[in-house]
DNA sequence: GCCAACGTTGGC
DNA sequence: GCCAACGTTGGC
């Protein structure tokens, strides 16, 4: 199983949305190193849902539905199936993220603009340490 | 095929 | 409001 991060402006789309929602469609993505890692998610991977600009923090977990299909006009983008799975009983922070040595080689950090990257196993226990949550 | 110009994104 | 990073576009 893998893990990821995927972001959006709460204004965009919100993780509290997501939780009324019970579930979305993460469609959009126009990036073609986000779309190399939407193609690799499998149903039953975790991601951590990020909200950027105004709060700049992990909000909760997502679960991977369903895998990718393709997504846009000419069907060459990739979209996949989210669910909320909880919140993260502590926000983690990008000031807290930065802070912490152990997630000094977090992909997100090193390629800021990205909007959905992995995470490595040791990097997830970690965010759910800082963030102070259990699955 | 290269590269400068330009637009977009996200953080500060 | 500014700037850095980086993807895309267009001219050559």
């Amino acid at each position: 199983m893998a893990y990821w991060l995927m972001r959006s402006e709460p204004d965009a789309y919100s993780w509290e949305r997501l939780v009324e929602d019970k579930g979305t469609e993460w469609d959009g993505v126009r990036n073609s190193t986000a779309r190399i890692h939407l193609r690799a998610m499998k149903p039953g991977d975790l991601a951590f849902f990020y909200h950027s600009n105004e709060q700049k923090a992990a909000v909760g977990i997502m679960r991977i539905a369903r895998e990718g299909r393709p997504d846009g006009e000419d069907g060459k983008w990739v979209s996949v199936a989210v669910e909320p799975v909880k919140p993260l009983a502590r926000l983690v922070t990008l000031k807290a993220i930065k802070a912490e040595p152990r997630l000094s080689a977090l992909e997100m950090l090193r390629q800021s603009r990205l909007s959905v990257s992995p995470v490595r196993d040791e990097e997830w226990m970690v965010m759910l340490e800082l963030g102070e949550t259990r699955l």
